[in-house]
DNA sequence: GATGAATGAGTGTTCATTCAT
DNA sequence: AATGAATGAACACTCATTCAT
């Protein structure tokens, strides 16, 4: 029970080089048991199927990793809704939002992200990038929803709109996008820098480039 | 010439299908052969093997793209470097930039990608979500390479730099990334838009996002 | 065309033996066609997978005998309800019914069917005694089911019921037993009997042993 | 010996179930175990292999089963025997044999058969109709073969034959299907009834029918 | 008594590709 | 230009069984 057991510990080793270097699909069984000195059987003794080795790769990491967004962005909602309601009548100014808490928050918390991206970065790397053909080909697509909700919120403050229904089918594009930027500035650091004291050195660039970004769509005609 | 071989058309139009459907790696030349009514001795006459079959479906949009893309940034290089002499000793203030050539160019020129991207767009579906498992996986990274050297020029200029001798560690990833998304642009738009109509009234916002962008970049500390 | 593909053919023969063997579960495809002299692929080119294997040796001659059987049991309903009518009033009496036709058209019949059974004996060996875990495994309770219902209105005529309202939860039972029965009977023969002349020298005996079985029950109490 | 072993008795209730869902070759060890909740190396400790284990299910009622038989049947040939030597000279007539003792005694004993069959419902279902790929593949053949001695002997008397020399190869022929058709109304019995009291009140038709086929095939030609 | 771990041989099936005709 | 046939290697997975602890 303390250490885990070694053979189980060996295929989990295997199993991480072989999806990390052939994809899902590519990879093979059979070959990460013989890497790993077993026969398939021993495998199928701890994991049920391919899915399952995979899963338990990086189904961990993935659960904690949405525990930390859900987190993130509940805190944030709050923050968002307080300064909303504080300013209601003139509408919130981009001023305002920055000044205030918006995008300051954003970078702390981001920080802890790419952190725990990097604590993990073996998982990441392979549930980000070489998960097709398995469940969770389309994990990335789910984060972004994720966001997304919160990300409106932000959007529909800023402009200074009173409800949700005031944005427009343009409105709606580019927030998916900014959402869709936000997870693929994740996605570039944790496949990009070697350890999280580089990807720490980046972010600073990379938040000024979404947060510019951000008042670019706001002030846009 | 005129009317292509009716078996190498159907082919190709079935191997379009099954492609999009299951991805390079998960589609069966087997299905496809026998979508088109044909054997799979038929599809070798035609085609090398399956990478070929595949490369002639996305390889001719793939030239044709790369060469817009040489062209537009050899074009754009001069203009930029144009700015730079004028203005030298200063340093190229955002200002000058925009209010000269830089981003204006950009966004015409984007247009007319945009536009292309959408008259294969079959095609390039294909190349830049389905081609996992072939040669062409590496595609986007490719042409992030190719805009590349050009988006480093434009960031020297900017940053007022003397020679790219000047570019930090942390320059060069922030110009990665801005070249990377650059292409995530134009990637999200043909992906997410159903013709080249509804890209054109997103590209607005997609620009002044990129643009805020760089601007955030540049000013940051 | 005309002579049946040389390899499939050897497959048929090898898969015949090997299922006759074994049984349909035990059977081993490779076994199959290490014994045909050629890859399991080879195999899957003619036959889409194991069941459809079986089928080809089964299938054709278990739809001829289910067409035998319709067209038998079609005919003989008309006969019986002849004799139904012509003495309805007085209820029909055994003698009349055997004097007439009933089991006398059964008899010359059966010989048809088994003489079939045996143009094909080695494919209905297969059917009705190898085929567990196939979908043909059910096969013989279909069959039965198919004489059931004439062998009902028969027992319903030599009982004198008016209708078959008056068959009681017992007479039911005999009925599916003396169904049952006599596609035992044909099995036995094909199973029993080297060739068709041997059975149909057994079958003079086995036809008696059924009449006398319907003259027991329906005179029993 | 009294409480016999918890384990043990769980075991042998789940692999009860899988033999009778699936079959003793689709049967899964591993299956039986998951569902008895105790590993595989447990029911290795209590029984040695997968066909120990069935045995140890059907192996029981078979001997009581095989036990009774040829209880009923040495008693039955004694009674025969009589009827044959207090008759001699003038051949026994079927109604002799009737009127004394042949069937009366049958349908006696026949009762007190079928009342074991369902005593041990479940592992005769099992024995008799789940467990082809196992020893007992072959049991109904063994127990019929059993049976026919004492049938032949019965069949020498009512036929008026001096011995068993004078039986011909249609005589031997339809007495191994009477044989086998006595085995089947009992599998029949017990496979179709809820119950005994179900299967008491179907049998008077059932020995109706088999006393009936007799006479049908003594008085044959 | 029972576990957890492992074996080794096997399963049916699919694949891209080849080639004589 | 295309077919029909065949290859050979690979696939994920399941099996009954064994054995040290």
């Amino acid at each position: 029970m303390e250490n885990e057991k070694e053979t189980k510990k060996k295929l989990l080793e295997c199993a991480m080089k072989e999806f990390s270097e052939k994809g899902y699909m590519k990879a093979s069984i059979r070959n990460i048991c013989k890497e790993a000195g077993v026969t398939t059987g021993a495998l199928y003794f701890f994991f049920k199927d391919k899915e399952d080795l995979f899963g338990n790769l990086v189904g961990g990491p993935l659960m904690k990793l949405e525990k930390l967004i859900d987190d993130h962005f509940s805190e944030e909602i709050v923050a968002t809704q307080k300064v909303t309601k504080e300013s209601s009548g003139k509408g919130v100014t981009v001023a305002d939002l920055a000044a205030a808490q918006g995008f300051e928050d954003d970078t702390e918390i981001a920080k802890v992200v790419v952190k725990y991206l990097f604590q993990e970065k073996e998982a990441f790397d392979l549930l980000l990038t070489k998960s097709q053909g398995s469940i969770y080909e389309t994990v990335v697509d789910k984060i972004v929803d994720k966001v997304e909700d919160h990300y409106t919120m932000m959007y529909v403050a800023m402009k200074g709109y009173k409800s949700k229904r005031e944005l427009t089918k343009e409105d709606k594009f580019i927030i998916h996008w900014m959402s869709h930027d936000q997870i693929d500035i994740f996605l570039h650091l944790v496949t990009h820098c070697k350890n999280v004291k580089e990807a720490e050195s980046q972010m600073s660039n990379m938040m000024a480039y979404m947060i510019g970004g951000w008042f670019g769509v706001i002030n846009n005609k």
